[in-house]
DNA sequence: TCGTAATCTTGTCAATTGTCCAAACTTAGT
DNA sequence: ACTAAGTTTGGACAATTGACAAGATTACGA
């Protein structure tokens, strides 16, 4: 996966679990499907991601692919796995770091969600994430897995910001940050109309986001 | 489709456009094809929407549905076409609806697409387009198409709300509001996790979106 | 070095897919 | 009723797919 942005944080395009015994040759093996897997579904998408292609994508044979995932369905699990993972690794690691004022790190954790959603990797793979999970409970589980925990960040920074909102709206609140930060996937993603304006786009999100987590008020959400 | 939400204004599921020449039965052929085929996309996804599977549904043979649409890819492009056509006449109706005061409208048209965006409908046809049209250009095309419409009744409230904003910021600024609220599909649209949510989400959009078309400067743009 | 577990090759299998076609049947206007 | 255009049928075709298995080859510790 090449690298087609300057990144400050650059998100591993795979977090790929120690397989229990086993040669050398065969953790090689076993990694090289999972990339050349990756790798058809950012270039193709996922109904180009047969077994025989990837097998073909990585020089190995039909017959050994299914050695290693005797199912396709338990490839495409595997590879789902190792993709959502390193985005886990990596929110983990952005939550446990000490930094600026509040503020500040909340404006820094949306330049960088917003800088990696312009990789081809992240702009690509989403969507299919996304129409997967509406087929599929363990592509949902998954996906909502990695938000959640991209929400834990945001979480602690509104409470910061703002400590007398409640948890819940508080949560709502992240929910609508992210989810409006992941709504930029599909116009100023990796060759998308609006990709040369990313940079307003930080800027406009870090003012309302801030803005928001600042002064939304309880009753402001109250029903009608 | 099944309408499972109340809505103030429902989209229609199809625009089809008339059909030269031929018989009522072929209209009604050429139409049965396409609705089945729409809820087979919403249903199963897009791979599940094959030539037999379609047949099937609607109870014509496979034969026959080739003699309406000799290739799958025609089908898919008709299909398609249908969809984004019914989302574009909603569009524009609303844009040459007069009404009370900008901000009024503003929440009016944003309370509007979230609301659609919890039908299952639209939360399943959205990312599968979406991840379409990162490998089909034509797809890409007509998405994109849709958008610039939704995007037309935004700037015009916009530019009410705040003249002085110059036109390249506008633009982009409605961009913002309609990215933001398409990227709530994955979480609040149909039996998604925050969906019994949306009555909030919908209050923090529409004072997050006023407040941005209302306080936005343009020296709040400017590049470092 | 030797033996066993791991890995790889080769070929086959039934199932599904899109496309195509020739003949039969319907419809609507004359 | 006749006709020409439109529609429907049933079957066929090659191509692709995931799965499977028997045997060859390789890796690596005893």
């Amino acid at each position: 996966m090449p690298q087609d942005i300057p990144l400050k944080f650059q998100v591993p395009d795979l977090d790929i679990p120690e397989r229990e015994g086993g040669y050398a040759r065969g953790r090689d093996g076993y990694e090289q499907i999972l990339r050349a897997a990756l790798n058809l579904l950012v270039e193709h998408g996922h109904q180009a991601m047969t077994m025989r292609r990837i097998a073909a994508a990585c020089g190995l044979k039909l017959g050994n692919v299914t050695y290693y995932f005797p199912t396709r369905e338990e490839l495409v699990r595997a590879l789902l796995d190792a993709i959502i993972r390193s985005y886990i690794v990596q929110f983990d690691a952005i939550q446990h770091e000490e930094g600026a004022s509040a503020e500040a790190r909340l404006e820094e954790i949306c330049t960088l969600i917003l800088e990696d959603i312009r990789t081809k990797k992240t702009s690509h793979i989403f969507p299919e994430l996304w129409a997967m999970s509406n087929h599929d409970p363990f592509v949902m589980e998954r996906v909502q897995e990695l938000y959640v925990r991209a929400r834990m960040v945001l979480n602690e920074l509104i409470a910061e910001l703002n400590p007398s909102l409640p948890d819940e709206e508080r949560e709502v609140l992240a929910l609508f940050i992210s989810a409006s930060m992941e709504g930029m996937t599909m116009f100023a993603g990796y060759r998308k109309p609006f990709e040369p304006r990313m940079r307003w786009i930080e800027k406009i999100a870090a003012k309302s986001f801030v803005s928001l987590a600042r002064t939304l008020t309880s009753s402001e959400l109250r029903d009608d």
